[in-house]
DNA sequence: ATCTAACCGAGACGGTACGTCGCGTCTTCTA
DNA sequence: TAGAAGACGCGACGTACCGTCTCGGTTAGAT
């Protein structure tokens, strides 16, 4: 972690650092990953490399730090609104689990299609793939805790009885999550509400012909 | 769509071909993707840059080439073997639909763990996700076609009665299909077999409770 | 001399030489000398580059000849008019060793400052200069066979008494054909016929006063 | 005039400066012009490409500027050892006219002899006569600073009546001058004493028969 | 009159150097 | 004294030509 005698935080220059994340979001959607340079945000933000280098190793960590930022910074958005925003800490429990799901899932559809998410997003899952410190940072702050939004919903639908209670809620999750992200990350196939809901009923319902309720 | 003049393909040099492709596969698992280049590629293929330049546009679609070679290599050498390889041209249908995928699904499990298809396949993966036009190119000759042997079996499943009607097979096989690769790529959870069992079960027969067998 | 076994001249295609000859003229007009490139001569000829390779060593070797073809082909026209072509076996003796000298040097500058000669004559002096070789052919084939007309035309002068018997004519003429060609090359000095006049009194008579002529 | 954004030349690196310069003279000397590279001098150097790309524009002008270089160091030891060096500001003048020009081309004919000179002098002579700009600096910095010690001379000669008064010294000043570089430069002919003695010796009074002393 | 060796156009090949871009480090000057 | 500015050593980029090497096709001169 250290760097070499790692520099005074407190000392810090809150504007560089702002502008250095507008300048990385923004160079990323203009140019893309490949195409980023730190010289690029250094030059675009007004400011030294040095201060790019002495505060971040890469620039997927800058982007990363860059990313987060924008998702905390739409999250108080979000609740100065009062309002349900992309970001909740919560999916709602109407006690309609399928259909609590498919919201959450439209949504999510909604946000992959949002071309200002789109540029830096892939870049860092791309990043991630091959760069393991950084696909780690990635999982945890940013995969992981919209996945445990849906393990909550699920726990919650087993106490209610409506899921198995054998099932694993972290690895049920990924029936309807993974393919939505693969379609979007691969752009393997369309990404629309029909294909979210489907994804949802095949996961809560299994394929195969279920005996006829009694 | 024609470059420059293109080259000449009748007179190029199986030789260097050979040489590039066993050099990309090499460097990539010995110094990553990321730093991977193309003057390397050349200098341990003992060959011109230029010759790689004539031929290919990228170093991703070096690596391309020389992954989709490593695989028809394979796929032939298994094939003389007349024994079962990784790559084939059918999941078995032994009409337990269950049995079979897990069977296909442990066996990507193993090849995923395998180091020799790690770096390259990964490396692709990444690159495509930036690169629409390798992208692309990816998911129509690497990923569809692996993901058509499973469309083909759930198919058959469905002639014998042991899958619904309405389910469309090319969704369907997601459900277990991206949840591997997902975690695979981006090392979000272990990569077991009793986890692609889960994955199967989970899609075959859902997660919620079913009625009593009448 | 030989080759690695020597082409067969007798098969050797005319129309390829003379090709080469005139894209190697045009293009050192063109693009100048240092961005003459064989490829270059062998497109715009219409030729193989082993064609050139075949029956010249370099450039330099090709711009020779085809500079000296050029020079042949002017005496031939000049000659076929009966009249004085630039390109002459003797310089005129009327008697008057100044009178004919200037006439001569006032040529000379006018030859100097035609463009088409310009370009490649210059080149090859300046491939003369780093390539001995090739300086070796320059002296041998152009320069000195122009100077040999003074030497025969200064004898002449010592043979009617009106150069001085011990003066060596092969030096004697560089005195004024020398600095004529500097400061073109050089380009350290306008090339007027004024100035070839002065180069050719102020050596024919010195520059230190001569007693008074008794 | 400047560049994209010139760069800052208070902040260049002097150390950087002295290594190029030395590995371009030696590499000059080495290898020759022809097969002098960018970048075998900035490996000599140790010293990246861009450093030299930034200060210069091609090898010529690195070589030149070496080469000037080496004259001013030359002239500062010279002058610190307070004794007569090649690289004088003035002409002696002792009087007699012939003797002290006929030291100068001694010394001249003995310099274009030294190994030392004559591959970077020669190279930037060739360089000068293809390329204008590089030319007129060639002429301005190194050829006339030589030619006008010349001028000044044969200028104290004329008010001395050594000297017609109506002779242009630096016209007069070719006739010796020239011929001996052109020599040199087109190896077409020895470099010798004597050769240079002559040449002074017909500028001075001429190839035509003198009227005899009264 | 046919054969056959070569020259020919074409251009792929292993290389070298080009001039540029960006890296990450280091230094200098400014606020 | 942190930060902007940017020069530096370095490495790779993608391009241009080098000189060598096949590869058909044409085109003699000898059979």
């Amino acid at each position: 972690m250290a760097q070499k005698t790692a520099p005074d935080s407190t000392r810090r220059s809150e504007r560089s650092r702002r502008a250095i994340y507008d300048a990385a979001l923004a160079l990323v959607g203009e140019v893309g990953y490949a195409k980023l340079t730190i010289e690029a945000i250094a030059a675009r933000a007004g400011v030294g490399k040095q201060t790019i280098y002495r505060w971040w190793s890469s620039k997927g960590a800058v982007l990363l730090d860059a990313f987060l930022d924008l998702g905390e910074q739409a999250a108080r958005a979000a609740s100065e609104n009062a309002g349900r925003g992309e970001i909740q800490t919560e999916i709602t429990n109407s006690g309609d689990l399928e259909a609590d799901l498919k919201f959450v899932m439209r949504a999510t559809v909604d946000e992959f299609n949002d071309a200002k998410y789109d540029a830096p997003y892939r870049a860092l899952a791309a990043e991630g793939l091959l760069n393991p410190e950084l696909g780690e940072e990635f999982v945890e702050k940013l995969l992981e805790p919209q996945l445990q939004l849906f393990v909550k919903r699920v726990r919650q639908a087993q106490d209610a009885g409506h899921v198995l209670p054998d099932v694993d809620p972290r690895i049920a999750l990924e029936l309807w999550a993974s393919p939505l992200a693969q379609r979007w990350l691969m752009r393997s196939g369309p990404l629309t509400h029909a294909y979210a809901d489907k994804l949802v009923e095949y996961a809560l319902y299994g394929i195969t012909p279920r005996p006829a309720a009694s």
